[in-house]
DNA sequence: TAATGAATGTCAAATTATTTACATTTATAA
DNA sequence: TTATAAATGTAAATAATTTGACATTCATTA
């Protein structure tokens, strides 16, 4: 899985932040490097602490009895995680792993909150981010409850779009939307091609090209309005 | 609608506050009454402020030129909404309505702001409403893309009970857990017989017993972990 | 205690989505 | 420039869901 809709679409903590502050925080962290497929928190830990990537990316999601992975979300650059345990006073729900060489600034709870009770920017960057977060998921949720396959694959495209570098065309496999989605990669691909036969976007290999993100986004609208 | 996973699952703001806290806030607040089905905010909206429910319940959502409403949340008392606009700096993206007889407290953006900055806990308390709302988001989404239909149902069954008064007993419609899941009222009868049929719950005429949650949830467990 | 409306139950036809099993195309690395 | 693997395309059989039209049960109140 290369791409993800909570991974890019969530911004930045680390860019919300004004540099002499960021680099306050950073002061304050231990930095551990783990290589490809390392363990970083497992479900159930209580110490309390909140990470940041600095490279690489963290996967997090549960493993079940089996050894098998269920991924919730993706961190990358900048992004952090661990906000559950300092604000929500429980243990870690899910478990934290590396996919490639990946850094991690990890700064302990106590800490963490003595800068956030004196620097109120930190608290305004970790809201700016987590509303961000569920106003896209309550977004995906309402997508993927109320509209048909089509309208929710070009709706869920319009949302994993909104940072891409490039405006136009996004990379990403068919089986990555059909997971986000949770439908085959079979349905996808006759969505896909549907919305591509309506002009409203081309596919390639490991792409799709939206010429005109506006043109996408009020077709959904118009076929939102009539159901 | 009576019921939705999103108004009973999120905790009250303002019961995170201490009580002295809260009766700062409140005193700065200016208190609006609605009537029922009054419009208290428009999706475009730009000035920014916080609204804390008093009484009654205020339906977050989107009109559609049709005039029909696509819920998204619901709010009821100590729950607070248009953080978004605070610190995510964009116009209002939902319609607000009240629905019964609803008071709402309303809160400048620059009277809370300096508050905000002043004192930490307030901020410790929507953070850990936003981050539980997230967490919540994330196991309602996973649920939906990877559960077959009888599982989801559990799931989402688990998850709305959270902070149901009774433990056992859950007051709902079937069409509210239909809604929720995003499939048709059959679906959610058959698979709520088929999970009375486990022994799992009882039904009953706008409602759910739930004779041990523990036994329900650990038998979603187990289906989700042998796929 | 009827009468009413709200909620649930049932069934079959129509639709939508999944599965399976290959075929084809495209990128990459030998 | 071939191999090779990864990604996409196709199509038919199967499975799951929805729709719509009623029937039934339950709670409320006139």
């Amino acid at each position: 899985m290369k791409n993800d809709p909570f991974s890019i679409s969530t911004p930045a903590f680390l860019d919300r932040l004004a540099k002499p502050l960021a680099a306050r925080l950073i002061e304050m962290a231990s930095f551990i490097k783990y290589e490809d497929g390392q363990m970083i928190h497992s479900r159930g830990d209580t110490k309390q602490g909140i990470s940041i990537v600095r490279s690489g990316l963290a996967y997090v999601g549960a493993y079940g009895q089996d050894g098998s992975f269920v991924l919730t979300s993706i961190f990358g650059p900048g992004q952090t995680f661990g906000e559950f345990t300092l604000f929500a006073d429980l243990p870690r729900t899910h478990d934290v792993t590396s996919v490639g060489s990946t850094e991690i600034y990890q700064i302990a709870a106590p800490h963490f909150m003595k800068l956030y009770d004196s620097e109120p920017d930190i608290s305004r960057a970790l809201l700016s981010c987590s509303l961000i977060r569920t106003h896209l998921l309550l977004e995906m949720m309402d997508a993927m409850r109320r509209l048909p396959l089509n309208e929710r694959t070009a709706k869920i495209l319009l949302i994993m779009m909104q940072t891409a570098k490039d405006d136009k065309v996004y990379e990403c496999r068919q089986s990555d939307i059909a997971f986000a989605l949770g439908v085959s990669r079979m349905s996808i691909s006759k969505a896909l091609h549907h919305l591509s036969g309506l002009g409203l976007l081309e596919l390639g290999y490991g792409q799709i090209r939206v010429p005109s993100p506006e043109r996408l986004a009020s077709w959904v609208e118009v076929q939102t309005n009539r159901r």
